[in-house]
DNA sequence: GACCCCGAGTGACATAAGTTACTGCGCTCC
DNA sequence: GGAGCGCAGTAACTTATGTCACTCGGGGTC
């Protein structure tokens, strides 16, 4: 038991929001801590349900998302270890607004709601702390909602293809080549659309001569030209 | 001088944030803050600029909105007298993420960051107070998400009727009767559309016989014939 | 009264998005 | 080897969305 306390105090100093408290205070917020562990697929929990608590991952990657009444599901975010998930209903008392799945096997720190509040009142930093975090996941949806409005999926795709262009990418004598991270089906869940037209829109940026795809292996030729794309009224 | 901040302190004891100080912390805060007028249409801040500080509504209407390049709008939000305005940028430093615009003759109660900030730190409770105002809005933008990525303009425009309808709606002999609250080109906004497609959805609607329109004057005949096309898949 | 501007209605059209219904490929499991 | 399955490609089609270009009427102004 020690060694897993001390262990669980070493996760939460890695962590956004924990990162710069000293160790007697890192053990105290450990020994109300729980471990949990989910395997690749599994809900962490789901949209309307009543929140206990926090959750810290470890270690692992979650996606947070919505469903709709056909089935269709748009992505929120995509976090890993270091990050929390769900800070909001922690605070308002709500339920979780969306659901999260595990990604792979992921780890997860857990607090209570109560034990964090409370800490949070007596630590006026940690709740500071919790603000920017939560204030990135504003952000991060404001852009989503942009996306959305604004832009068409065609364009949002590009715009996905030049990150992970810049981020995965290897240059070699065609371009530069990369591996479409997921199936197609979560490309477009993560788009708010059907796999179709995830199929369809590469068909045409291929036929348009700006990549080449061989199943899930990008070769994008034209970087220029795709980030012009992104610039025109649709 | 003294009165003014008197009256200050009044409008800061009416907000979210502060209802439940104490007279010495009201006085405390409203002696750091600046009144600030705007009149319609005018903006409070644009997108992109560095954010001082936070803006209070003591009277009138705000809205927050982000814009396309090719000038159509998404309504992130309406803030009435009590609320604030971008909390966010005041505790992550980073720029505002939309803009807003004053709807109606509108007064803000000003604080800067640093003097904000500073009572946060001092006085947790309103950290966490400002956690929850912040969930709600993290919540309302969701919503937003989920609005756009599984529904179409017309259930959209169908949800905005029913909630006016249920708001300022009288019960006549012919149905539920209200005026659409601003011009076709701002509902429109608010549903990230264009002002044709109010237009024209409206007359369809009415077409259907599910509510007459008359300009702006609504009259809803079946709200069960409404609700009910809410959940049908587009 | 003539003029003009703004909000609204509307038709014609172009394009994006979503649906249905297949085919085909590579895999795993019997 | 063959059945079953998940993923990907695609054609044909429907519907939703957006654009352009008008018209029309009311309320001001000169």
């Amino acid at each position: 038991m020690t060694s897993q306390r001390i262990d669980l105090a070493a996760v939460l100093e890695k962590t956004a929001l924990f990162s710069n408290l000293s160790q007697p205070e890192l053990q105290m917020l450990a020994a109300r801590s729980v471990r949990k562990l989910f395997s690749t697929g599994e809900l962490l929990f789901s949209e309307g349900e009543p929140c206990n608590g926090l959750h810290i991952i470890a270690r692992g990657k979650v996606r947070l998302f919505k469903t709709s009444v056909n089935g269709r599901e748009q992505v929120l975010s995509v976090n890993v270890s270091g990050e929390s998930v769900a800070e909001i209903p922690v605070f308002d008392g709500g339920p979780y607004p969306a659901s999260a799945v595990a990604l792979e096997e992921t780890e997860i720190v857990f607090i209570s709601r109560r034990d964090f509040s409370a800490y949070c009142l007596e630590h006026p930093e940690v709740a500071l702390k919790v603000l920017t975090v939560v204030g990135a996941r504003l952000r991060n949806l404001v852009g989503i909602i942009e996306e959305l409005s604004f832009t068409t999926i065609r364009q949002r795709l590009i715009s996905v293809l030049l990150k992970l262009a810049e981020s995965e990418g290897k240059k070699t004598a065609r371009g530069i080549e990369f591996q479409l991270p997921a199936s197609h089906q979560q490309l477009a869940n993560q788009l708010g659309t059907v796999r179709e037209l995830i199929s369809r829109n590469l068909m045409r940026l291929q036929a348009e001569g700006l990549l080449d795809v061989d199943a899930r292996q990008i070769v994008v030729k034209d970087v220029k030209g795709l980030s012009a794309l992104l610039d025109t009224t649709p």
